[in-house]
DNA sequence: AGTATCAACAGACCGACAGTCGGTTTGTCA
DNA sequence: TGACAAACCGACTGTCGGTCTGTTGATACT
């Protein structure tokens, strides 16, 4: 029972990686099942066996893509014991992340529609809310009934910049400017 | 050339008026045309001549609910002269708007994806981040360089606050809790 | 009054698309 | 080797957004 099973994971995962192209050249609309058939040369039969759904398949690339961002905060974060500090190594991986236009594409732009907000919200709470949430409170500084909302302003403002700096024209100059004024809104959030 | 041109725009204003109710119920990709035209009992080329396709139906219904939501915001500011306390009413009247499912479901959550996130973003510029803008400038504890940016966080945040109330078991507790919040926010924000 | 004009509307029709379904192939294991 | 099931195939279907060829009726013109 391995042959099988391999052939199997090795399509799925062609019809993700394949299907994360897409979705990022041409957003979740713009893609048509067909299209996706053809790149990854799979009939049709195929997908649906792997996936209920297109919007199945979508989760499927919106998870991979979470996991490569949470990769790389989680290695920013790595060896640092100040959780503010840590907070804002964070913050700045992010930022950086989010210079991957299939972040952008998958992560900000399509995730909220094709999931519904609240599906999209619990997935952003499990993946990236919780650590924000457990360095803020163990860092103290924000008052613990307020640290809920303080994570999600503080999130939405971090993807509010990213978001601004992938818009840029240079992208080089506006990410160091971005960088510094993220540290900048950390430090008056934190109340330093 | 007046019988004409009212009935006209009597039709065109029905069908965002039913648009407006179907689209935040079920949002854009739940809502057909056809069930817009049943709904609204007006035939297709009615439609298809006073909107050239379904993505300007839903601009024209967006666009009205920009006009109610800037008409509450500038209710709410009318009178005062400091620019510092303007915009926190007007983040707080937001925020009361954002109760409205319409707002959430129209502006906040498919907007974005329909008209794709630079379309909305410059949008969103002309008819919301221009006035934050302004104010932070008038009052000038924000370097003038990075208001911009502040500004786009300060929205952000606000919009992320206005979905943590709508998305609350218990609204009117919430909503309590959130206008403190985003006066907290502020505050740190500016560096009073 | 007669008629030309044009916005407003009507609805049959089309192509594309997501999803279904009855099969076929192929690896596994008793 | 033969039963079994996972993996796969591709013709087919219903729905949907959008087009196209008209028809209607108010207005402008002579």
């Amino acid at each position: 029972m391995n042959k099988k099973i391999d052939r199997g994971q090795a399509t799925r995962e062609h019809l993700v990686a394949v299907a994360t192209g897409l979705f990022t050249e041409h957003g979740y609309d713009g893609t048509s099942i067909e299209a996706v058939l053809r790149a990854a040369d799979v009939s049709r039969g195929a997908l649906y066996h792997h996936f209920p759904g297109k919007d199945a398949l979508f989760a499927a690339v919106l998870d991979t893509v979470y996991d490569r961002v949470g990769a790389e905060g989680a290695r920013a974060v790595e060896g640092m014991t100040d959780p503010v500090e840590a907070l804002r190594a964070a913050c700045l991986a992010w930022i950086r992340s989010t210079r991957d236009p299939v972040v952008r594409q998958v992560m900000l732009i399509d995730a909220p529609a094709v999931l519904g907000w609240q599906r999209w919200r619990e997935l952003d709470e499990v993946r990236t809310l919780g650590s924000i949430k457990t360095a803020l409170r163990r860092d103290g500084r924000i008052p613990a009934a307020r640290v809920d909302l303080f994570a999600h302003v503080l999130l939405a403002g971090m993807n509010e910049i990213a978001l601004l700096v992938a818009r840029a024209d240079d992208h080089e100059s506006a990410a160091t400017e971005a960088e510094a004024a993220a540290g900048d809104v950390l430090d008056r959030l934190l109340g330093t």
